[in-house]
DNA sequence: ACAATTTTAGAAATCGATTTCCAAAAAAAT
DNA sequence: ATTTTTTTGGAAATCGATTTCTAAAATTGT
């Protein structure tokens, strides 16, 4: 019936030894390819681990070196795009260096988010990964994380308030360009819609794009830079409003791809031509903005890139840092650059298609 | 430093024990609330198991118990819509019932579905949920996790050869209606741009799909259904060729949205008004379908509740089964209901918009 | 007050792989 | 041929929690 098991338990180490006239410390050995072990002894103990289809068990063995070859990630949604590539990045790298990969999802909650991270200690995983919920802004939890000896790293929207290892776009940068391309586009009166004010990311990307209106000497009205704008509902109704102002905008550069659809949206509801009247520029490059008509123009944050790099922030610093002993020296925050697409929503000029920053 | 650990270690029961002075397996018991220990030690262990900072080691549990509370899940591609709200469905099952869930992604690979297979065998993960890749066609490493005595739920893309559970959804009768719907529109002519024909789901459709036309008395012209048409690529040149044949239908029913969207780029670039001339329905409810030029009619197929309920498969048949040491009595099929969403890429006669089956 | 029963806590074995330490065997050097 | 060195394989302890079995303590009944 079943070949596997004998008495209907898994095949051991114990199974192998016994079957060969060997020690357990013997068969061990030679399955691990440590070196005071004959080659002949190896072979023998490996042919007949196949034969009897022996399966390595990684509790015992996670157990008695004291890891768990697992590592866990935290998203607030696993069905974005942008966190559905980050962890298909993240995969990845897990694959390559055969460990495995715990997925949690908090829905923006931050209960959740603390729940997650309960478990996962307990669990013992050996690295958390953690991109923050909305909700979150208090750190109790991953002080928690760091007491408890594991490695903390997160990624995209962080806390900088914490030390630990960091991964985040060039997001500063990204929104310069991508403001700046509008206004060599000839748009003059941009607005930005934000996020919340507690993550720095919407911060950095404010801090861009109020750098290229001040480097080009644009005045915006105050009622320009508008904050929590993340959804597809709120970028069309802050559209609306903005462009029922006396003096409204003639370009939106948004902090999501959502609200950039949300305000090309209000633009067609309300007879605004997109691009000749009103530019847009996203954040994100979901896969929907080529596709959509006009073809949205966006920032791409090479999500795919970020998780593995995220992952193998893991892999190469921490994980060797651990072996060696060594003390803390490297690198903590990485940067992952961004790539300005422009497509339609914001070509007025018809000149390039694609530049690279 | 750290208030964690005595020595750098973890906590342990032994440390617990030691500083109440009682026996560790007094310590286990008070922990996991069994009956013969009294409620005032249950109530000092753990107290001071908070106060110490414990935290449960599962790998030394698991070993103990042979199992794992650790579900796992095998995807041909974590960042498709489709399968990642799957596995948000999965995650929100597993985060009810306190089990981790591990994901694999195999990007369509069989080699890589294989190594997954291995991989978590080993980690003794006590259920693995799959939806095969396209390149599989053969089955003997999913006999391998039965073999290992974990529970195998297959779902979406599965293989009915062989005895397990498997979560599909209600394909053929999906297709037929969105079909049914054509006709009702007026269309007469309707192609069918199908999967490969080794996996069921496409092969139920494509029976769907048929019904259809025999019971509308339809005759169709042979190269009017035409298999492996999963790309947006794909669904492009093939809506080309089949636009330009002396014949040409005047709707598509594809498997895919992506290649309903292949489709409706070819109709646009040849000059076809959809859905005046052309009717398109596609299959799974993507989020572009609803934000493209002309919105997309599509089938939903409930992907989130989809994976909950595979998931839950395992927690109340299976679980509990394994508990009573029952046998093998329950449904081994289950069916998830598909929504036909009607836009306007099919919406000819101006009339109801969303109709559930 | 004593016997019978039930509760409660502890000792020790166990899960399966790893690792340290040791001894026998083989190879090399004298 | 004998000593020294190197290889190779085994015995036993270990990782941390669970569980069975046993014995002591507490409760109940007579």
């Amino acid at each position: 019936m079943n070949v596997n098991r004998k008495n209907n338990r898994r095949v051991t180490i114990y199974d192998i030894a016994k079957e060969l006239d060997l020690a357990p410390s013997s068969v061990s050995k030679a399955l691990n390819d440590m070196p005071n072990i004959s080659d002949k002894i190896k072979l023998l103990v490996k042919s007949k681990a196949k034969e009897l289809n022996y399966k390595h068990n990684l509790n015992a063995s996670n157990l008695r070196k004291g890891s768990s070859s697992t590592i866990a990630v935290i998203v607030p949604k696993i069905n974005v795009a942008f966190f559905s590539n980050v962890i298909a990045g993240m995969e990845e790298a897990c694959f390559e260096k055969n460990h495995r990969l715990i997925i949690c999802q908090t829905d923006e909650s931050f209960t959740k988010e603390i729940q997650a991270v309960e478990t996962l200690i307990h669990q013992n995983v050996d690295c958390i990964l953690i991109s923050l919920s909305l909700e979150t802004k208090s750190t109790e939890h991953l002080q928690e994380i760091i007491n408890n000896q594991i490695e903390l790293i997160q990624f995209d929207r962080v806390n900088d308030s914490l030390d630990s290892y960091t991964i985040v776009n060039e997001n500063k940068d990204a929104a310069y360009n991508a403001v700046k391309h509008l206004i060599d586009q000839g748009y003059k009166k941009i607005a930005f819609l934000g996020g919340p004010d507690h993550l720095k990311i919407y911060m950095d990307r404010k801090e861009g794009y109020l750098k290229a209106i001040k480097e080009a000497n644009i005045t915006i009205p105050y009622n320009y830079v508008v904050k929590d704008v993340l959804t597809t509902e709120s970028g069309m109704s802050c559209a609306n409003e903005l462009l029922h102002f006396h003096e409204p905008p003639d370009a939106f550069f948004t902090i999501s791809d959502y609200s950039a659809l949300g305000v090309l949206k209000a633009a067609n509801s309300l007879g605004f031509k997109v691009p000749q009247e009103i530019g847009i520029v996203g954040f994100s490059n979901e896969s929907f903005t080529e596709i959509i008509t006009p073809t949205l123009s966006s920032v791409d944050q090479n999500s795919r890139k970020l998780g593995k790099d995220a992952a193998n922030v893991y892999f190469n610093h921490l994980l060797k840092q651990k072996e060696r002993k060594g003390s803390d020296g490297k690198i903590k925050k990485h940067i992952i650059k961004c790539s300005l697409i422009i497509r339609d929503s914001s070509s007025r000029k018809k000149s390039f298609r694609k530049i690279k920053l």
